[in-house]
DNA sequence: TGACATTCGTTCTAACACGAACTAAATTTT
DNA sequence: AAAATTTAGTTCGTGTTAGAACGAATGTCA
């Protein structure tokens, strides 16, 4: 209320921070034919033995209702299986195919070099700003929706 | 490729940080019983005496295909309204209803609030700390993809 | 003037997002 | 052990997203 003029531009500039990047990274996931949901599953089930659903979806913050399309679309692509877990019938382990190890193989470290393209000017005192400055802005919101 | 545990952790603080704004943020906007994007147009709208699709589709970064189906349901909710423009007969210009207009000034000035709120901690210089920060950090991105 | 290209908005497809309802399987309570 | 609760994953409804194809209107150029 009292200083709208303060904190806008804040926000804007986190916003556009943000899209800008995705922009960025997605283009790159995109042209190798992964959608970035996609692209983070298989990220995350590399050099795993693979992980329940829950897991899965703890580690990407994507929603279980989701998880199960985007996996679905993995498996018939053959890159992803589900196999039963031991001990617990309701759990599943999705884990990557020997084609799904392929891919991450492929499309992982194409997909950092892509990133390290982006970062080549930065400087390590820069990371160490940015990151401290993400922080505390991240604590502001998590302390005020707790 | 070099130093992959370098900008790694600046990634995820900015991916964190604009979950933990959007998470905050979406929580009072859908409270209120619009979505995100809903909101960004009617906040878009108000004080204006509307404007085209394409101009409300520049400004909220909502692509036109989009932007049929987000304005498709305003209207059906009676908020905003589509008039035929006066001299180009291709456009549309969209505008706020009168209910609208209440509906503005009902919603935006409660999640200007909102935020508000969330910052109320922060001080001048942490805002010209984060703006900066924000605003280096998108550069790469930008100069990169282009 | 007539052929061509551009712009505006809609429609379509494939995918993602969230939450609620649902089934099955465990776990806890009594 | 039987009942109540919790947990795992799927399904469903509504809405958002990007991009491509489309028809209608406008503008350009020869």
């Amino acid at each position: 209320m009292s200083q709208a003029a303060e904190f806008l531009p804040t926000v804007q500039a986190l916003v556009q921070c943000y899209q800008a990047f995705e922009a960025y990274s997605a283009a790159d996931i995109r042209a190798q034919g992964l959608t970035p949901p996609q692209f983070d599953i298989v990220a995350t089930l590399g050099n795993t033995p693979g992980m329940t659903a829950t897991e899965l979806g703890e580690k990407t913050l994507i929603t279980k209702g989701t998880l199960t399309g985007v996996v679905d679309r993995l498996a018939e692509r053959g890159w992803v299986e589900r196999v039963a877990h031991g001990s617990d019938r309701r759990c599943q382990i999705i884990r990557l195919t020997p084609a799904g190890e392929a891919l991450f193989a492929r499309v992982f470290p194409a997909h950092i070099a892509h990133l390290a393209a982006g970062f080549a000017s930065a400087s390590a005192a820069e990371h160490a700003r940015w990151q401290d400055a993400l922080r505390t802005l991240e604590n502001l919101f998590r302390k005020g929706s707790a």
